[in-house]
This record gives C-alpha cells, structure tokens and sequence, in this order.
DNA sequence: CTGAAAGCGCTTACAG
DNA sequence: CTGAAAGCGCTTACAG
C-alpha cells in the first residue's frame, strides 16, 4: 500500500516479471496468486515483488487457460435497464452473482428481437457462464443455440417457446384473476381493462386471466372496455379517456395490466375527475404508488425474488448441466391501498 | 442459419477447426472473420465451415492477443443499478457503449467503500478498457492506482480528491441556491433544510449551496431547522416531523437535498395535514412527482445526459489519453409544479 | 494473396 | 515442494 511504484501507462506487469523479480518459477508465481500452498519463504518474495509491481491478475488470460473456461461473467439480457422491474430483477442478480465471485454484463433489448440476438451472439462471443434473459419471444433460435452449445441460459418474466430452457415466470392469470375477483365481490360487474399488445407474452398471460375470471363470474366481457394494444402512460391515458366516455354504459372498475399503463390510466381517470369513483387496479408495484390519492391498490410481483431464482437456477445448472429443466411460477400478492376498495355507484 | 450442427456442450468450434475444414490456413480463417479482404472462394468456404460448425469468435482470446490488449467492456460502479438516478445514468452509458461496440459491467458499490475497492480490484482484473465509478469517495487509492496504470477512468456525480480524473458533476450548489432563492421570492424567510451525512459529496455540495444562498439573502439558519443525517425517506420523514412540531417557529419552507428525503418529507408533511402549507422543493427529480398533490417542485438534474458525458469523455480518452483532464459540470433545472408554489402565511 | 510460426498471460500435467 | 514446457484461441509480423 503505498509503495507501488508508478507504471508507465501501457506496461501491465505479468506473472513472469514477477517471477523474475522475486527469482523464482513462473508456475510458483501462479501458485502464490491462486492460493496453492507454496513454501512461506517463496511465497513472501513472491508477494512483495508482486506488491512492488503493482501486479493484478489477468482474468482474460487465466479464463482462456482454464480447464472449465469459466469467465466468471453471467449475461443479463433486460428489457431496459432503467425501468424499475428490470432494475430490481438486475440488483437481486448482482448480489447472487457477486456472492459466487461473477459480475454481470446487463443490457436492453428494448423490446426489440433484432437488438436481443445481436446482443445474444456478442454474449456469447464473451463466452459467459451464463445468460439470463427477458426475452422478446423474437430471439428464441439464438437462445436455443446457446443452450445446445452448453451455454446455460434462465428465461425471465416470460416463456419462451423453448420448452427446454430453465424458466421463471410469475403467476400472471392467477394475479390478473385475483384482481377481478375483488372487484367482483366489491360489487362490480362492469370491468374494462387494459393491456399490452398480444405479442408480448406477459401481456397474452395477463389478458387470459382477465378473460377466464370474468367468464367464470359471469360477467360479460365488452370490447369497448377492453383496450390491448397501448404500452406506455400515454396511448393508456387516451385509451382509458375513451372507454370512460365513449357513451353508453360505462366500467365501474377498471384493471391495468402492466406499471406504466396503470399510471396512464390513473392520469385519464384524474382528468375526468373520476378517480374516487371508479374502481383500478394495477398488475405489478410501483414506486409512490401508495402516495397517490387514492393510493393505487396493485397485484404485485416480486421481482427481487424472481432475480434470485434466476440466478440459484443458472448457478445450479452451472454446476450441473444435466440437472432436470426447472420451470418456476412465482405467486402474487393483492395489495389493497384504496383504488381497489372503492364500490360501484349505488343503482 | 437452421443448418448449424447440434454440438455437445463444452465442446465449441475454434478458427483451427474452421481452418481444417475449410482447406485453408488459420490466418485465412482469422482474416475472413475479421472481414479483411481475402479471395472470394476461400472467403466462401471459411464461411460455410464457420456456419456449419456453428463458429462463434471467442472475445477472451482476441483480447488477449490484440496488440492494444482492448476487452470491449466498460466496469460501471454505480451507488445502486436499481435506483432509478443510477440506472437512468447506467442506460446513457449503455447505449452510448453499444454504439461503440462495447458491452458494460454493472455493479453496486452500496455506499460501501469496501465493496467499491473490491469492485474496483475486479474490474481491473478483467482488463476493461475503461471505469466509470460514482465513487463512495473511500476508494481513491485504487481510483489512483487505475488511472496510473493507464485504464481510463472518469468520475461522475461526485467530485474525487483526483483532481487528475475526468470527472462529471451536477452544479448541485447552484441548484440549491436556486432553489432557496425561488423560495425567498416567495417571501419565505424561514427554510428548513434536510440532507445526507456530509461524507457524502453531494450531501456536503448542496449544504453548501444552502448556506450560501441563504446568508446571501440575509436569512439566518437555525440549527434547529437543519438535518444533515438522513439517508432514506423513514429516517427524514421523522426529522422534518420533529423540525415542524418542535415548538419554538417553524419553517414556513423546506429544501430537501435527495430523492427519498424529499419523499421522506413529503410523507411528515402530509402526517401533519401541511403539505398544502409548507413549500417545499426537492434537489432531483423522481418518477411520479408530478402525480402527488400537491405535485412536487424540484430541482432536476439530468442523469442522462450526465452518462452521456461520461461515456463521451471516456471513450476520447481512451483514444487519446495524453489529453488534457475534463470536468464537467452540468447545470440543473427548476421545475414548478405546485410544492414550491405554495406562499408563506400571511403574518 | 496465403499460411506457418511466434506469442498474448495465464494454468496444468509432468518431471526433477 | 518447485519449475520448464505445452497449450488455451486467437492476431500479427514475416516469409513464400
């Protein structure tokens, strides 16, 4: 500390000058560094010459040399790194990865298939230990080539049409069906909703949920209260604008499939002055939510935990490549806060 | 594409296998991967081995062997990749990086010095071509160290004790400054202030910003009315309770130096019925500020542009690093929206 | 234009 | 216990 001599930019000291400074083998060098055990004289002179250099081992090398070819690096495919579910599913994976000594190469695929695979092969040019993937659904050949190859890879949030790969997936009917079931028994009948488009396959799971608990409540289901192609506050808050003032009859309730288009449509039922009067719940948590007025009531994930068994499940496969495929459904959770505890009018 | 072999795992194809099948050299093969001209027939043939063996170029090996030794890969230590100032930060720097052909290594230093000096020793080890580190302020030496030894390494959000490091910061005194002034226009004479421990930088910047502005202006600072320990929305939601229900005069106005403190503020204020009472701005923006009531007014920075500027600046450096040191300072912005509107009671 | 050979910084049998 | 040597998968002079 301290006494490490200033190298000129450029000149990276290696374990041979260090064997050459402490006089002694290239391999004694190696084995000081790794932690074998080396006779306590050689392995002081290794040290302090390895001090004196300022000596840092090479990863890139040794991962190359290395039996198993490990490069202690998972790869981490996200929608956006910057949205608050990718980020937290990101920050439970970290803190796995960073508990077996892995850092993580995170990326956005920005719900776009050609980003994702391009994304895919250079991870794979890096060689990874493993990937992790939400995924378009648009990438899947290059995540099948991956697994075949031996790559590992843990299909996050959706299910791929690779019926082979290890997956974590939340309880996305389960969670939307919940959702109508409160407000069902709250007394509303007359529910609308809004979701993503169908391409995406969370947003498929989400609207099927919605689909079957009304059916099986008995509720008709009326297009004009059924919106599945906005994704994002903006096109919601239009959406949801129009289905409250469309004429004719009108939803007392209304479920969100997805964060920003709940907030879109918290943002139309504000505009209309309606949003003490109709009832809304979200799918998945939000920051603030409960700081809204009325606090917005949400089926809420759990996406630090879904990164958690991601990465025990890459890991695990890591270790044991011909484990059997994993597929895990993560329950939800009904979070009542206020938006979806407020009755149908009175008739 | 549809043609590449089934292989079994751990056994990936290498330029040598590609050369073997194709008939021609390893040279050959490295000169058509790497898309120097090379006679078309050889070219096709290299290319169909490569397609039918499934030929993916290892990245580790390549960098080991390059003369400029470059990884493609940028280590990213942020304070949190889940809070949404860092991974607002984080998406700039990827899409800058991917751009440039550059994959990014993200990670969580927790505020911990510990953790960020072995993130550091991590990252170095992996040879990245470049760091760009919100600095716990508590890993200077290994910060030194990097930039010694020639890997580029750009400071964002807080300022180093390295004044020789290319650094990016927001002008976090005059947004405070700012932000007392608006207030004082107002007719506030009374402003409470609640802010991270001055070990943090920033926390220590925008005291002083508020210290400054306020003996400008003539407005004495009571102790009672100053926070300098808070660090979450609990903590400072207790400290602004305590700052309004004292007894004594109370602030008619508050500055909230962080994100989660001004939520933390908000939170005490609406405890206590006064959010329609107390003005009240906060130093960065966050999601869904403008969704409160009273909406929050706020002194925003540009976390976007701030990664921007640090990728910016670390790619030129690593193109050129005899060039002169940069430090950047961005301006911020006032954004009115209600919170910071409200005038003092009349006397 | 093409290819054999050297070598990047390590790890790992293998012999002493 | 220690060290010389081979070799991981590439790139890059260098010779043909």
């Amino acid at each position: 500390m301290g006494s490490e001599r200033t190298r000129v930019p450029g000149r990276v000291a290696t374990m041979k000058d260090v064997a050459a400074l402490a006089g002694v083998g290239l391999t004694t060098v190696s084995r000081v560094i790794n932690g074998t055990p080396v006779d306590p004289v050689l392995t002081d002179k290794v040290l302090e010459a390895a001090q004196q250099l300022g000596y840092r081992k090479d990863t890139t090398a040794t991962s190359l040399r290395r039996a198993d070819r490990r490069t202690n690096t998972v790869g981490l495919v996200l929608e956006d790194v910057a949205n608050p579910f990718s980020s937290a599913l990101h920050r439970a994976i970290e803190d796995a990865s960073v508990e077996r000594g892995l850092l993580v190469l995170a990326s956005s695929n920005d719900e776009k298939p050609e980003r994702e695979r391009e994304l895919l092969k250079t991870l794979r040019t890096r060689r990874v230990d493993g990937l992790i993937v939400v995924s378009t659904g648009g990438a899947d050949e290059e995540l099948d080539s991956a697994h075949r190859a031996g790559t590992p890879v843990v299909c996050v949030d959706r299910a791929s049409s690779l019926d082979t790969v290890d997956t974590v997936i939340a309880d996305n009917r389960g969670g939307v069906a919940k959702a109508v079931h409160v407000l069902h028994a709250l007394g509303h009948r007359h529910i609308g909703f809004a979701g993503d488009r169908p391409a995406l396959w969370t947003a498929r799971e989400r609207y099927e949920g919605f689909a079957q608990a009304m059916a099986e409540l008995g509720c008709p289901i009326r297009p004009a209260w059924i919106c599945r192609d906005v994704h994002n506050a903006a096109t919601t808050r239009r959406a949801v604008t129009q289905m409250l003032t469309a004429g004719g009859p009108a939803p007392t309730a209304i479920v969100t499939a997805q964060n920003s288009l709940t907030v879109g449509a918290r943002l139309a039922l504000v505009d209309l002055g309606l949003h003490d009067q109709v009832a809304h719940i979200g799918f998945d948590d939000f920051p603030l939510a409960d700081m809204l007025d009325p606090p917005v009531s949400v089926i809420a994930q759990d996406p630090a935990e879904m990164g958690r068994q991601a990465a025990r499940i890459l890991f695990a496969r890591i270790d044991e490549p011909d484990r059997p495929r994993e597929l895990v459904t993560l329950p939800t959770r009904y979070i009542p806060r206020g938006s979806g505890e407020i009755r149908p009018p009175a008739r």
